[in-house]
DNA sequence: CGGGTACTTGACAATGGTCAAGTGTGGTGG
DNA sequence: CCACCACACTTGACCATTGTCAAGTACCCG
């Protein structure tokens, strides 16, 4: 096969499925097909760091994005999992030049990257663009709202029950949840370190709230998760 | 005086010298400030509450909004201060139909309010106001960005340190700074409570860091705040 | 001058982080 | 297929930071 030839094609493909490019006529997708750079990446490599110039943004074609910070003492706090089909890196196209954060793959990672210049002449030139840029990222501030929250005026073992009634609402009915990342990265989602999750997980095992096996999370008592959620009641 | 009258002509003045609307012809601004609707707050009356079904956003003309979140015990986390020109409660015309926050008047203003449909028809028509509003968000998501860090990765010290060489880089390069705002919303600018705040100025003094006369903080040690805003020193 | 609010200070409690020492567990190579 | 190693996770003892509750002081506005 032709590694070329077919990664341009699978980019136009992808390219029109995004929530960003939808409303694109076909030709405009592809003359972006053609603009965009594939770059892979490998677990662990770092895509961005905080600070650096930035003269475009990335979408992601397969695999995970992890957009962080870190404190001076190297603590980190995850800001955002980038899935496929979403774009990363796009705040310093319209304010700055540098990135506010690190981006770092999680796993075996493929991007295309979209110079600024051509693509703010595309928002010029299509309005749909434009609105769809401005729902994501009114999406994303969503979020950001919501974290605060989280770390401003909630204590962990909230922020840990939102989660899990998060999962469990977007997963299934069925009350039993598989967590999507590793436990220390969840902590790190959370505002909080490894060791502080683990015990939080235990008290809710001797409380009757869940059941853990691994990855696995059975969520026993699913309203009582939800008064703690909330704050209404607490873990002690 | 006509108070109609006077309201509209003042009103398209001040809507062109808006970052969202400076780039827009006359016309427009015209059109623009016939639908806006004026609405006058008491300092403390509320805007909207969180939840609130939202049918437009704000431009503030006067005054200062606070947009905040509070918790189940009723404790406030401030998420930002908008200041006359601004726009506010713009994030569900572009996701949703609600607003997921709350918004007070800190003070007596004025805003004009817009109607979401007409707002989206002009950014379907004019491009360069979709990317003023891109930028508008993007720096909000970079603001949102730095107050997700001092909460999770930076103690109250650094958070405090960090915000008053903010102050004196911004205002001026004496090193004398005036609170914009009293030291109990200062607190829950910066995730904490007033009691801490307090504790925390007092001991700045101690490490003669800083002088503090009421709202009149004169920033002795500009360098040793600089040190404990980063997290190179601590404050004990 | 009076009253309410904002702010300060103290004693205390608790949440959660640090450090250190285990206990799995999965994947690779022998 | 098993052994081993690295790494993820858990658990315990301890401590720091910050929140709570209560009381007192200062300050501003009418």
């Amino acid at each position: 096969m032709n590694p070329k030839k077919d990664s341009n094609r699978t980019s136009s493909d992808f390219i029109k499925e995004t929530l960003l490019f939808k409303d694109l006529p076909e030709e405009q997708i592809e003359k972006l097909s053609n603009i965009g750079v594939i770059n892979s990446f490998k677990r662990g490599e770092t895509i961005f760091s905080e600070g650096d110039n930035a003269d475009g943004f990335y979408l992601l074609k397969t695999g995970r994005i992890k957009i962080f910070k870190l404190s001076f003492e190297g603590k980190e706090q995850t800001l955002h999992i980038i899935l496929p089909g979403e774009p990363f890196g796009e705040v310093p196209v319209f304010t700055g030049k540098t990135f506010p954060a690190h981006a770092e793959a999680m796993e075996e990672s493929d991007t295309i990257f979209f110079p600024r210049g051509s693509f703010v002449d595309l928002i010029r030139s299509d309005p749909s663009i434009a609105l769809n840029m401005l729902a994501i990222l009114s999406k994303r501030l969503k979020q950001f709202i919501g974290l605060v929250e989280n770390l401003s005026l909630k204590e962990v073992p909230q922020r840990l029950a939102s989660y899990l009634i998060f999962l469990s609402d977007n997963d299934n009915y069925n009350d039993s949840i598989e967590l999507d990342v590793a436990k220390g990265q969840l902590a790190n989602m959370l505002g909080t370190i490894p060791e502080t999750l683990s015990r939080i997980l235990s008290k809710m095992v001797d409380r009757n709230l869940i059941r853990v096996q691994g990855r696995t999370i059975h969520l026993v008592d699913k309203n009582g998760l939800k008064t703690i959620s909330t704050g209404e009641r607490t873990l002690n």
